[in-house]
DNA sequence: ACATAATGTAAAGTATAAATAACATTGTGC
DNA sequence: GCACAATGTTATTTATACTTTACATTATGT
């Protein structure tokens, strides 16, 4: 089913990080396992809000993380 | 009033093209004037999505537009 | 003064992100 | 094999972004 229209690369950095679990990443950011999950398999688009603070955890710039693919 | 924690200038990015009116900026994107009031007074922040369109109308990256600036 | 364009404000409804909880799957090590 | 950690799935609820409509304010021009 099309899923949201951001693309992302978190399992990539998650990995790139030591292996980061989506267990820490959530505490890091402050939102729950779940929530990981869903952005991660692109269930539905972060929060802008939410974004930056994973480009934070991350230290790389937002676009890095993040692309925007219009449907059509 | 501190409603949201991320600042734009999106009324200096209007302005500097050639005074696009927040309707002309909302048919752009794709959503209604009201939207557009809402985020430039920081009522609430845009969507990821919403913030990449806006990006684009501009032509410049989104951290240009959007800062994420934490409560404290 | 009047008309009109641009911006602002507020209420009620819809859509979607995020929280919470419970259970299922996959993988790794012992 | 079993135990456990990490990830995935589903459903229900809460919070918030966005829409729609209607009306108010401010500025500009004739």
């Amino acid at each position: 089913m099309p899923p949201c229209s951001i693309q992302n690369n978190m399992r990539k950095l998650r990995f790139d990080h030591d292996e980061m679990t989506q267990q820490e990443l959530a505490k890091n950011i402050g939102v729950t396992r779940q929530t990981i999950i869903a952005i991660e398999s692109r269930k539905y688009s972060p929060t802008l809000e939410l974004a930056f603070k994973i480009a934070d955890v991350f230290q790389v710039p937002l676009e890095k993380i993040f692309q925007y693919k219009p449907e059509k």
